[in-house]
RNA sequence: GGCGGCGUAGCCAAGCGGUUAAGGCGAGGGACUGCAAAUCCCUUAUUCCCCGGUUCGAAUCCGGGCGCCGCCUCCA
C-alpha cells in the first residue's frame, strides 16, 4: 500500500504484512475541554478505516491515540464554570469516548492520558538538557531550536523565514524566539508536578513523543492527524524525538484535510462548528462516515446540511439494494452466476486497488455503488434474482472495514420484533389480496410511525429501519 | 511575503500520459402500482479555470496567468 507523506512531500509504500505484520500507529486525539466538533471528527473517523482496512489485509495495528488532558483551554474552562481541571478533563474525556462510539470508531488499542505521563515527560526533558538540546530559564525549559539541524523538514519551513513572523511572549526567557516550551513553571491555581526545575506541568509538545515511545518504540510506522497540526505541533514532536533518539520519528506522516464551512475552516474559534454528536443524531452515524469516505482524505471537504442529506440518501441506496438482494436470495448461500462474476471480480479489485493507492476511499465507495447497479442491471435483463444475495454479501464484506453496511434490517431489534413485524407484512398481504386496502395502509401508516418503513416489490414487500 | 494544496457536468466527487472521463445527489423521460411512497429502466461533460509548450497522443507533464483555501499563533 502507498500512502502519501508530509515529509516525502510524496507516495511512500507501507511494507506488505508477509514483510512486516505489526504497524505502530498513532494518531493525535483531542483536547478535553469541550465535546468534540463534527470537524474534529474527521481524523476519527478517516484514520480508523484505515486501521481497520490495515486489519483486514492482515496487519497487526497497535492504534494509539493520546487523550490531552493537561491545557491552558482546560484550566480556563474550569475557571468559567468553576469546577477543578481534572474534573474538567475527566468529564469530557467520558464525552468524547461516547462520540467516538457514536461515530461508529472502534476504540484505539491504547488511549493514553498526559497526565499519567508526567513522570516520563520529566525524565525526556531531562536528556534532553543532559545532551545539550534544551535549557532551563526561570522555572521554565525551553528546546533549543538551532540545537537541532532538521528542524523545519516536516513543514518546508526555514528558521530564517520562521524568524521573521515569531513573536514572544511577555515574561518568556527564551533564548531564541522560536525555541518552544518543555515545561512551565506553575502560576498560582493552575495544575501543577514537581520536577527537578519546580512546580510546573509539561508543554503539549512533549506528551505525545513520550507516550509514542513508551506504547510503540522510538520509530512509528504511521503518525496521523489534522493538516494543521504539522506546524509547530509535530515539527516539535520530531525535533525532541529525533534529537534524543537519532532515528527518524515516524516512517510515514499523514495529514487529513480540515472541514470547511462555506470554504472557510470548521473551528472553535471562528464559531462556524457543529458538535459531532448533534450532527449523527441529526443524519446517522453511516451517512456521516460516507460523507468523510466520499471525499480523498488528504482534500479539504466542505460541510453543509445538504452534502449530508446527500450521503445519508446515497447510503439508504445501498441499504434498499441489500434488502432487496437478500430477500430475494432467501437467506440461502447463492454462488455468483458466471455473467456477473466477471465485473464483480473486476469492480472488487478496483476496490482494492483505489485503497492500496494513498487510500483513495471515494474510488473505493464508487466500487461498492458499481456493484449494486451491476446487480440491478442483471436482474433488470431478467437475470437469477437469487444471484443478487451473492452481491450483496461481497459489499457487506468489502464494506466492512469502511463501519458502513454491516447493519441488518432486523438486526438490533429487541426480542422478537424482527417475527411480530413479520407477522404484520404476512397480514397485510392478505388484506391486500382481499382488497381490504383501508386495513392494509392502516397497518402500513401504524408501522411507518414506529419507524419501520415498508415498500411493495414484485417481489413482495420489503421493510427498513429509519 | 514564505511554505503547501485546490480549480473536472446543475451540485458533490474519482482520475497520476492512450479508458466509452468512475460514482453519488439532483433534473428530465418511461415502467410498475388499488393508492402512497419507494423501486426499476433510460437520458444527463466531444470535454476537464485560461494561455502557451513537450508528445504520435495531455484532465493528467512543463512554463505563465487568473481564482479559491490552509499553515506560518491555540487548533483535527
Amino acid at each position: 500500500m502507498r500512502l502519501w507523506s508530509t515529509l516525502e512531500r510524496g507516495p511512500v509504500e507501507l511494507p506488505p504484512p508477509e514483510e512486516k505484520k505489526r504497524v505502530g500507529m498513532y494518531v493525535c486525539g483531542p483536547t478535553v475541554y469541550d465535546y468534540i466538533h463534527i470537524g474534529n471528527a474527521r481524523p476519527f473517523i478517516v484514520f480508523d478505516v484505515l486501521r481497520r482496512y490495515l486489519e483486514s489485509r492482515g496487519y497487526e495495528v497497535v492504534y494509539v491515540q493520546n487523550i490531552t488532558d493537561i491545557d491552558d483551554k482546560i484550566i480556563n474552562r474550569a475557571r468559567e464554570e468553576g469546577s477543578s481541571p481534572e474534573e474538567v478533563a475527566e468529564r469530557f474525556t467520558r464525552e468524547y469516548l461516547e462520540d467516538l462510539r457514536a461515530l461508529g470508531a472502534k476504540l484505539p488499542t491504547y488511549q493514553p492520558r498526559a497526565r499519567a505521563y508526567v513522570d516520563k515527560m520529566i525524565e525526556l526533558i531531562e536528556e534532553l538538557i543532559a545532551k545539550g538540546h534544551a535549557y532551563v530559564a526561570d522555572g521554565d525549559v525551553y528546546f533549543s531550536v538551532r540545537s537541532f539541524p532538521g528542524y523545519g523538514k516536516l513543514s518546508g519551513k526555514s528558521l530564517d523565514d520562521l524568524l521573521a513572523g515569531a513573536r514572544v511572549e511577555l515574561g518568556e526567557a527564551k533564548r531564541d524566539p522560536l525555541d518552544f516550551t518543555l515545561w512551565k513553571a506553575a502560576k498560582p491555581g493552575e495544575p501543577k508536578w514537581p520536577s527537578p526545575w519546580g512546580l510546573g506541568r509539561p508543554g503539549w509538545h512533549t506528551e505525545c513523543v513520550v507516550m509514542s515511545r513508551e506504547l510503540l518504540g522510538e520509530t512509528l510506522d504511521i503518525h496521523a492527524g489534522g493538516n494543521d497540526l504539522i506546524f509547530p505541533h509535530h515539527e516539535n514532536e520530531i525535533a525532541q524525538a529525533e534529537a534524543l533518539s537519532g532515528k527518524p520519528f515516524a516512517r510515514i506522516w499523514l495529514h487529513n484535510g480540515m472541514l470547511t464551512v462555506k470554504g472557510e475552516k470548521m473551528s472553535k474559534s471562528l464559531g462556524n462548528f457543529y458538535y459531532a454528536r448533534d450532527v449523527v443524531e441529526l443524519y446517522g452515524t453511516e451517512a456521516v462516515r460516507y460523507f468523510y469516505l466520499s471525499r480523498h482524505w488528504r482534500k479539504p471537504l466542505d460541510f453543509s446540511p445538504e452534502a449530508l442529506e446527500e450521503a445519508r440518501k446515497a447510503v439508504e441506496g445501498v441499504y434498499e439494494f441489500l434488502a432487496e438482494a437478500e430477500l430475494a436470495g432467501g437467506g440461502k448461500e447463492v454462488a455468483l452466476p458466471e455473467e456477473l462474476a466477471g465485473e464483480v471480480r473486476l469492480l472488487e479489485e478496483k476496490f482494492h486497488g483505489d485503497l492500496e493507492d494513498d487510500f483513495n476511499t471515494p474510488g473505493a465507495l464508487a466500487a461498492l455503488q458499481g456493484m449494486v447497479n451491476a446487480g440491478k442491471r442483471f436482474a433488470a435483463a431478467g437475470g437469477d434474482r437469487r444471484a443478487l444475495a451473492a452481491i450483496a454479501q461481497r459489499i457487506r464484506k468489502l464494506a466492512a472495514p469502511l463501519g458502513l453496511f454491516q447493519r441488518r434490517g432486523p438486526a438490533g431489534l429487541p426480542g422478537k420484533a424482527e417475527e411480530i413485524i413479520g407477522l404484520l407484512v404476512d397480514l397485510r398481504a392478505e388484506l391486500r389480496r382481499e382488497r381490504n386496502f383501508r386495513l392494509a395502509d392502516a397497518i402500513r401508516e401504524k408501522l411507518a410511525a414506529l419507524g419501520v418503513e415498508l415498500r411493495d416489490t414484485p417481489q413482495g414487500t420489503v421493510w427498513t429501519l429509519r
